[in-house]
DNA sequence: ATGTCCTTGGCTCAAGGA
């Protein structure tokens, strides 16, 4: 079973371009990010066209995300759960579950991370409450909290998305130039290091070493004729999951199409 | 650090987000 995750920057502007690589990738589910539309707006028709069952979890001009899966998604749930007193049902569109089953059943889980930036900080260098960097840290502490859930269960599932955390600097053509960003920053990295120790398998660094591998390249200042890129597209697989991964690869060429989004495919094979 | 793109409001450009 090939599952992509896509973070394709509005579904109005991307419609064409995600047609096309979905004809030439088949991917059997698509992980969709920022899609940019409520729910009653996306094109769900089209793809149906195609033999895909879709669910989205939209919201008007940001965030919003979307599976598509040739299988039936069962089990749909969307948003993360209200995990602490005193937190609030997220307002943004970023997390939404399913579940498919081939040889066996798998959970999907599909992010979209806040982005997080700017980062303010107070005097003594603690993220502003209230902040957008603050937010970040708190959606990856539910986040942890929901993967802790999940991996109590024992059962294949994954977690994809735009995670919006390059994990190293052999992760950026240019790492010195983000540091200070909110993807970069060490209370983001040790995030990210927390997620990770829970168990998970961050799927393309198992397989693929080294500097060079990217899912990002910014529209501005020529970034992917330079291929000044960073690699913030993931894939954490549970246990049970790691041990179905066959491969792992990043769909490079998509970014150097016609109208493409800022980030391009990425995906796993699994022996499902 | 900014050589862009996407969205919306209610236009023909500006602002916010990334």
């Amino acid at each position: 079973m090939k599952i992509a995750t896509f973070n394709i920057n509005g579904i109005k502007a991307r419609i064409n371009a995600l047609s096309d690589w979905l004809d030439e990738a088949q991917p059997d589910v698509a992980l969709l990010q920022e899609i940019k539309s409520v729910d009653e707006a996306f094109p769900s028709e089209m793809f149906e066209e195609k033999g895909y069952n879709v669910v989205t979890h939209g919201q008007k001009s940001f965030n919003g995300v979307a599976i598509l899966s040739k299988l039936p998604l069962e089990d749909v749930t969307r948003g993360l759960p209200i995990l602490a007193d005193g937190d609030e049902a997220d307002e943004q569109a970023r997390w939404i579950e399913a579940t498919v089953v081939g040889k066996q059943a798998v959970r999907l889980c599909n992010l979209y991370l806040p982005n997080g930036n700017p980062v303010e900080l107070t005097e003594d260098g603690q993220p502003v409450p209230g902040g957008k960097y603050a937010y970040k840290l708190r959606w990856m502490e539910r986040m942890h909290a929901r993967a802790q859930q999940l991996l109590a269960e024992e059962a294949p599932f994954l977690m994809a998305g735009d995670y919006n955390i390059i994990p190293q600097a052999e992760d950026a053509k240019r790492p010195q130039a983000w540091e200070g960003d909110a993807a970069y920053r060490p209370e983001s990295h040790a995030m990210w290091r927390k997620l990770l120790n829970l168990g998970f398998t961050e799927a393309f660094r198992s397989r693929t070493f080294g500097a060079g591998h990217y899912s990002f390249w910014d529209y501005q200042a020529g970034a992917w004729n330079r291929d000044d890129g960073i690699r913030i597209d993931h894939f954490l697989l549970s246990p049970q999951c790691a041990d179905l991964l066959l491969d792992c690869q990043i769909d490079k060429e998509v970014r150097g199409r016609e109208k493409p989004s800022d980030h391009v495919p990425v995906w796993v094979e699994l022996d499902l």
